[in-house]
DNA sequence: ATAGATATATCTGCAACGGATATAATACTT
DNA sequence: AAGTATTATATCCGTTGCAGATATATCTAT
């Protein structure tokens, strides 16, 4: 591991991939197919995850320590042996409470610029 | 100019570099090494945009008609023939807009989890 | 049993970021 | 007037991440 990266700061801003796995699991772990259902229902099936995003992602965010596997799963009943819990680490909640503060700012940067609900939503022209 | 990106969803999400650009675009032109001091005065210090990012993304956002260049600038008195000013073009207004409104839409979710000011910043192991 | 949904994984082309570097005009200082 | 720092734009290129395509296997339902 890195230890720059343990840093959260080393780590904003976040890609909308990232910062989408790491929402999806602030109220709990889930299995990488999860994460990609509950995004696209985060976001009104405009965000639509692809494999390639969605296992790349977890990857890089295993390797620095944003995330980790949870060997025990709950739900033992509905147990698919095919699944992968992963849930966030200390580092990864840190991170994603930033970011989060982070578009705070942004948006509030925005509405001080009139970009939101003005009178003129269409062309100017 | 490809006429699928005057669709403005097809520019969405948009990287930080762009999001900053068209926001201190907001309130009226400005040059290029204007925008790069606002971005950092508006982050308070913590994004500064090199010149590799700021004029990269003027040029791409150039082609994708998000900015356009203005002859004609303000400030005759300070007249600088180096520089060279930008300004939103409606198309450019409406992503920054619709962008502004999908963070709006991740804080929310952020704090419908409580990511924000919990009493557990820490590991809930 | 077969089909369709669930689930994970890798490969790869493409695009963007961002540091390094270059160059020149403007402003400041002595 | 000369020298230095700041302002300003531009390009090159290595590294990284996204995202579609593809592959494979398990589970569920009929």
């Amino acid at each position: 591991m890195n230890a720059v990266l343990q840093n959260p700061e080393e780590h904003l801003p976040l890609t909308p991939a990232v910062f989408n796995i790491l929402l999806a699991l602030a109220d709990g772990e889930k299995h990488g197919y999860g994460i990609m259902l509950e995004v696209e229902t985060n976001t009104q099936g405009q965000v639509v995850m692809g494999p390639g995003t969605l296992y790349g992602s977890i990857k890089r965010m295993l390797q620095v320590d944003l995330i980790e596997e949870s060997d025990e799963h709950a739900d033992p009943q509905m147990d698919d042996q095919r699944r992968r819990y992963y849930r966030l680490t200390a580092l990864g909640r840190r991170v994603l409470r930033m970011e989060t503060e982070r578009l705070v700012s942004q948006v509030r940067i925005a509405r001080s610029k009139k970009v939101l609900s003005t009178e003129f939503s269409g062309d100017m022209s």
